[in-house]
DNA sequence: GTGAAAGCGCTAACAC
DNA sequence: GTGTTAGCGCTTTCAC
């Protein structure tokens, strides 16, 4: 009850002068058949009374299972983690597994340190959110046979588990509602490169534009190297300066859609009348912008439960082949998006 | 280095010919000037060839210490939290320490779920970020010693560490301002009355109103049961049906008023044209809204770093008097308010 | 069906 | 300055 002191097994076994093996086997669901139900009832009895709860730590170091999943994500303050956490922790509780949350500051060195530190909380399993295409970080967990899988962001390598986007299929539906409002001249706003989220895109980008017959004006694209909006405010600019004609821009996500909104409105245009703006991700309250953006939203949520599921199950099953989990995008119209002028 | 199984202490020793208690020692900057520089070196370089690290949870569970601590906010999605748990993480980690986050659906019996589960995984302190003004899960924690500070929401009665909003002051700031703009029916859409940042609101609405010579009319308050935009829609819809002048409204926080500029547009109500709205907390992105709201900012990042230096703090000096630290609130003029009409 | 005993990896008296 | 030893709380083989 409020007991100051931890209750251990010990304690139960000697209140009910039994061996503490007798209590564990009591108190754990498989092996409380060994036992009379008799003695089970006793044991739960007098563990409720005194307030015992299992210690962890000493489970996780007879066992070798810490019952801990590590969870690095890039950026705490991003909109687009929180609802692909819940989807991750929803599934690992469910399992009676814990997430270790920690932040790479969208940096190599510092999830690999973050890695680290969770090794020696000897955590079962990694679910990396925070992935690049070279990642030494990543490796690290693959050197160190470290149960992982990565979502979202993976590597260009297929050498672990993954939960990706169909980015292709994503920009396809971006670049045909464009196309179907009579744009031509369609520009593209990159996120990085070295992300495979922002590289598959720029790559799709450049295929769907000349798989629909349009020509493919290499300064109509410009490269960002950061997922945000100051990135965008800056590829915006950098796109009406150089004075091509452009009625919409295709964005690497939404923060970098509304960097360039940012800079057209800065210059005296408006979107959607002026240039039309399409971002990718679908983060919260787009609807209630003053430019309510169109997006390509992706199933965040599901992937965080997908990537649990994954990591749980190659925690069962070590041997079996890697999977590979694409989630589709889907387009989601407001009102930066309208028919082009002329 | 590339080593499938995990290298412990015992591992360094003998290849040193060497007993782990010495392994122990120099691995432990405290304890290494115990020991020769030169074994100091040989251990660390051994240690490095081998890739150890240590096993936390052995660590734990001889000195009772596991270096996690507890943190449990109510919602993830809520956009406010991520700068908290920013600023916790930040003072944890420069600590060696490590959170274990989970979220309680804003719900106390969840919420006594979580502690429980973080009680097994013997967690050094709690920072709760979810407490009602009564709350059987803090209570929980308080009943079995287990170190604990609330962060922004706290319980009616000073029991543990805690830090809050001046919520008095936040609320004067925003009737202040209304004043100012000559506003002098002034309706006040509240948050839950059940946590104290709602009900601190409330109450210092009523009595801001009448400090500054208005009067109170009670229908111009109207109570809602979360701090959620559906609450806010409800309110103002209340608001507007029961046809009482306004010109103004003071919501709970910022996604009530969101809710109640929300249901003044379905009323074919302007803001701020019609009626002026202010909310509280300053969530990101407001000012990229059709409708940038004004509202009473609170320094998030800095009431995470405060609660975690405070339980740190409290780790070390279990008998230090009471911590009660307050953080200020500040007015941020925006789109949402103007001068009143009449 | 239950007990005895070993040991997970680590730290911290206590020796010398 | 370094070794020896015990033990944190738990699970699990091996007895009986």
């Amino acid at each position: 009850m409020t007991s100051i002191k931890k209750v251990t097994l010990r304690d139960l076994a000697n209140h009910l002068k039994i061996n503490t093996s007798s209590v564990s086997r009591a108190l754990n669901p498989k092996t409380r058949g060994m036992l009379t139900p008799e003695l089970v009832a006793q044991v739960e009895k007098i563990a409720d009374e005194l307030g015992y709860v299992q210690n962890t730590m000493a489970y996780a170091l007879k066992t070798g299972r810490s019952m801990n999943i590590g969870v690095i994500i890039p950026d705490l303050m991003n909109p687009i983690y929180p609802p692909i956490l819940k989807g991750i922790i929803n599934v690992l509780s469910q399992a009676s597994y814990t997430p270790l949350i920690a932040y790479s500051e969208n940096n190599i060195a510092t999830a690999l340190d973050e890695i680290k530190k969770m090794k020696m909380r000897q955590v079962d399993g990694f679910i990396l959110a925070c992935a690049f295409r070279q990642d030494e970080a990543v490796e690290y967990c693959l050197a160190n046979h470290l149960p992982t899988v990565t979502v979202g962001r993976s590597l260009d390598a297929h050498k672990l588990d993954q939960i990706v986007i169909d980015n292709e299929a994503g920009i396809k539906l971006a670049i045909r509602h464009l196309i179907s409002l009579g744009h031509k001249n369609i520009a593209f706003a990159s996120g990085p490169l070295d992300i495979s989220d922002g590289n598959q895109r720029y790559e799709a980008f450049k295929k769907e534009i000349l798989a629909n017959g349009l020509t493919l004006d290499e300064s109509l694209i410009v490269l960002g190297d950061e997922f945000t909006e100051i990135s965008g405010i800056n590829l915006g600019e950098r796109l009406i300066k150089q004075d091509k004609p452009f009625s919409a821009i295709v964005a690497g996500n939404d923060l970098v859609a509304l960097g360039c909104i940012c800079a057209l409105e800065s210059a005296g245009l408006a979107c959607p009348d002026d240039v039309s703006v399409i971002g990718f991700n679908n983060m919260p309250y787009l609807s209630l912008f003053k430019t309510p953006l169109t997006t390509i939203a992706i199933p965040r949520m599901e992937m965080g439960k997908n990537a649990a599921e994954v990591i749980l199950n190659r925690l069962i099953n070590p041997e079996e082949s890697l999977k590979n989990i694409t989630v589709t995008p889907e387009l989601i119209e407001r009102g930066s998006t309208s028919i082009a002028k002329t």
